[in-house]
DNA sequence: CTGTTAGCGCCTTCAC
DNA sequence: GTGAAGGCGCTAACAG
């Protein structure tokens, strides 16, 4: 015996109010020429049956389906979470729904094989276009619209925002030469991360252009996390040339240092000057306020989604390619040094 | 003119490796009547068209979509992330694929409403089961296997898994309480949300079984943030008799809680007693280890799935409401006082 | 204005 | 072992 059906599908409705399948379909779909009466009749018997329109048998007939999709490595990334936060806001106001997968904490083999099984398994069949945040697979094969937010630089072959991590790494060097340091701490982030290794290389080719020699202790490698922001600070301090400066990788990390470099009596930024990078809300009211860099991580949300609808509508794209701007963010824990020799 | 296909389909395959759809079908769904030739021969036609079938013709016709919703108001909250972080690690165990919505920073209002939605948009049409994160909306209109994280106690008609915020409180309060403290102050968090109410319940209930008179001018409302945490503080601090421990809702209001204690020129634990709760990671370093309580949130994911599978399986739930047990978390701010009188 | 008809891409009998 | 036909729930023509 086959069971009852569990769902109410559109013929059910049309059943009880008497009409065709078809007439609902125009009901549902807000068709103008349906009069007002069968409409008023249709929308009652909706609401107390309780139905609700099959995504997937929408989205078959009609390709289109009013929802997007973004596919993101892991949602405990502060930048991954700011993504989705930009693209929430921004998908409301468009009246597109918004349907996200992420991965939790894969190894980056097995999330490139997801990442794409992802976008084939959504993009054209319940997703009108989708938005890959720090995309692992080099490509995708899919023939909708796919806009990416990070990608690495150079395997861009679909449209992209990309954070400008070398450039901010470069204004905060910029900064912190410009005040006279000359011995930086560089706290790295996660290796296997791109924006940490960009921040890094920002780092690098700052000392390179100073003509400042590059000294491997001076780098320690963290995670982008306080406590071992803390630790590599820890590193640095015991240095014996100890640094005037510290850059930090992101925020946390800062903080952590910021907390080591207290913790043995010295003082921010008159002893030592901390700089940081996201500029987190921490950020504003850390000793009275961290020098850091924003990135405007939820606008690149915004304007992927922007770039996304305009792809669907087959709107033309004015630029492949958007690199949304960083800006350095003066606040408290830096201080020029007099020049040494 | 009909724009060509953007989509490989089945058909194409079938086309391509010159055997019917069925066939093609067969070797999909590794049905075992194959011919290995034919088998290997269809693969290869898969791999080099790029060929992925789509979700929704698969689900319309089979049911069965092996994708469970996951539905949560707002991945900014820990809470939430905590849950989403236990359901991706169990989902991918048991080989199902994950499909979260979450809605930004809705009106409590809006946000029912899209909740509804989207569970009527997913379930039974994309999504073989749906788990909603604390729902705002009392009922929900599927025929679906739906569970749900922690919705309010008394109005639930469908199987849950609850956050023990309650008995929470009460531990901590028990455990204050016994180190001699009666002038305990209590910095509450966001009354939208029921988690604070019911731990802000606990504290009282706590005071009035223990023969305090409850005094208003203890209990700050704060709103889960470090930064009001450090406002609330403040204003406990300012009391003509000022609280001998304070209660924070959550770890990040204890954090600030400390931040302006210590400002002060207070020590937390020897001039007052401070205690958290949701043992996030910080707390484990904050000041020499912040005492708190862990509600183990992550694991309230994994729970909710391992129900939803077993409704989508029709097994037997051996418990309808399943109560994730709390546990203080005894560390370093908390110290015994001498008995007032 | 409303009903009828023909698929969308896929899976599942049922023949062969 | 494989192909052909029917239909899942819905929308888009085309008739009336």
């Amino acid at each position: 015996m086959k069971r009852p059906k569990l769902t109410v599908t559109i013929q059910d409705v049309a059943h009880a109010a008497s009409v065709s399948v078809s007439t609902v379909s125009r009901v549902l779909n807000d068709k103008d020429d349906v009069a007002l009466e069968t409409y008023e009749k249709v929308q009652r018997v909706i609401e107390d049956l309780g139905y609700a329109s099959s995504l997937a048998a929408r989205s078959m007939r009609s390709r289109k389906t009013n929802v997007i999709g973004l596919v993101v490595p892991d949602l405990e990334q502060a930048f991954c979470l700011n993504v989705v936060k930009g693209v929430n806001q921004t998908i409301e106001q468009l009246g597109y729904d918004l349907l996200v997968y992420s991965g939790g904490n894969s190894t980056k083999r097995s999330w490139a094989a997801r990442e794409h099984r992802y976008v084939s398994l959504l993009n054209g069949s319940i997703t009108d276009g989708i938005i890959v945040v720090t995309p692992t697979a080099e490509t995708f094969s899919t023939h909708y619209p796919l806009v990416a937010v990070d990608p690495h630089l150079d395997s861009t072959d679909f449209p992209a925002v990309i954070a400008t991590n070398h450039v901010g790494a470069l204004s905060v060097m910029e900064y912190l030469l410009g005040l006279g340091h000359r011995r930086i701490g560089f706290i790295g982030g996660r290796p296997d991360l791109q924006s940490a290794l960009r921040r890094l290389q920002g780092y690098k080719d700052s000392l390179c252009q100073a003509n400042i020699p590059f000294d491997p202790n001076l780098v320690q490698v963290g995670d982008f996390t306080r406590e071992t922001g803390y630790r590599c600070a820890q590193n640095l301090l015991a240095l014996p040339a100890r640094p005037t400066a510290i850059f930090a990788a992101n925020d946390r990390s800062a903080i952590g240092a910021i907390e080591a470099i207290t913790e043995i009596g010295l003082k921010v930024p008159e002893d030592i000057s901390v700089v940081g990078f996201d500029n987190i809300e921490e950020a504003s009211f850390v000793n009275g306020g961290l020098t850091t860099v924003d990135q405007f991580i939820s606008d690149m949300g915004r304007v992927a989604v922007e770039m996304l609808v305009k792809l669907i509508q087959n709107q033309p794209l004015e630029n492949q390619l958007f690199r949304m701007p960083t800006k350095l963010i003066v606040r408290n824990t830096c201080r020029a040094v007099a020049p040494e020799n």
